[in-house]
DNA sequence: CACTTGAAAGCACGATCGTGCTATTTTCGG
DNA sequence: CCGAAAATAGCACGATCGTGCTTTCAAGTG
């Protein structure tokens, strides 16, 4: 039926505004009902468990975060210009209310096993890739070198983002993207051809 | 009394250990008291709540930091070799069984107010002003440039450590230390006189 | 419009949470 | 070694957790 699936989606994004703010785990079914408006029973009869709920969630943070980040990213031309307008967008993620909530998965679910570990981990992998993949599209248009590893900018280039991160959303230092464009610039450059 | 002081900081190890996996809001007093095959309430006679519980956690933690790291770290000459020194300490803080508390207990407070937040900021302010300061010990020395801005050396070689973080803890990629070298060199090389 | 099917609510369950109060045991100074 | 004081255990409380079962209400189909 279609009215089921509608209250579904959202139900999910209320869930993943929530879940900003204190994680999958400390996302609660009963908070969650009540803000939105339903009875507990009403909505956990859309998710069988509050495991496949929480995987729901992560689903659907994904989502998101490819309309939010990747795909705009992807509409600039390839190259440099398009792995800073990916930055640029992460870092606008990051300015979410409540934070990111890869970056919670991350650190609630790294010693645990199950599913929800292994959706978060695969996740993760696939952020990495879309850093690696547009890094390589740099040095396809011959503005990095040609002997660049990707991988290492995509390291490097993280290490930039979740500093920038930490730096704004718990030091509220109220220099931390001017630094951190400062990191990526010198980055890049020591990979110019 | 001596012997309360004595199992309150036996508490305080366990508890340690505990919230790296689960992070402070997961820890909770009745898995903490059978870890430690003691009654609920004999337990939380030490602290008189959970709030005081976490606050001692994070002191303790923040002590064990200093012990593990910093401390470590000074023992070595002033300058680049000190902070490598640190960076080394540092990764291998983060090897901790259940990872690091301090990154754990920063996604779980970022957006709360009251003194879980404030200790957790205040600790994470000083472990940042470490690095800065050792970082000037480089400058004093004629290591690198004086016109150096020791935050911005502190905050994109915490970047280096967090991405290492994430590279090996989560998604587990062998040559995440190796790459962090090399960041954390060429971050060096930009920087030297 | 009836009928079937799905969506939502109501209610109850066992478990566990943090937190008090009251005993009981252990420690330690005189 | 004895008495005071501290440390620990026992027990109970209200609240909330995730999860089922049953009933009521709404939606979509013939």
């Amino acid at each position: 039926m279609r009215k089921g699936e509608l209250t579904r989606q959202a139900i999910l994004d209320v869930a993943v505004r929530m879940a900003r703010f204190n994680g999958l785990s400390g996302l609660t079914i009963g908070s969650l009902a009540s803000a939105c408006d339903m009875s507990k029973s009403g909505l956990y009869a859309h998710f069988r468990s509050k495991e496949a709920l929480q995987l729901a969630v992560m689903e659907r943070n994904s989502e998101q975060f490819s309309e939010e980040v990747v795909r705009p990213a992807l509409a600039k031309p390839r190259g440099v210009a398009r792995l800073q307008a990916l930055v640029e967008f992460w870092m606008q993620w990051y300015a979410h209310p409540g934070g990111c909530l890869f970056l919670a998965a991350g650190a609630e679910f790294d010693d645990m096993t199950g599913p929800l570990h292994d959706q978060m981990v695969s996740d993760q992998r696939r952020l990495l890739d879309s850093l690696a993949r547009i890094a390589a599209t740099a040095v396809d248009e011959g503005e990095l070198r040609e002997d660049t590893d990707v991988f290492q900018v995509g390291q490097e280039v993280f290490g930039v983002l979740l500093s920038y991160n930490w730096m704004s959303r718990i030091l509220s230092y109220p220099d931390a993207a001017e630094r951190a464009w400062t990191a990526f610039n010198r980055l890049i450059e020591s990979y110019r051809v």
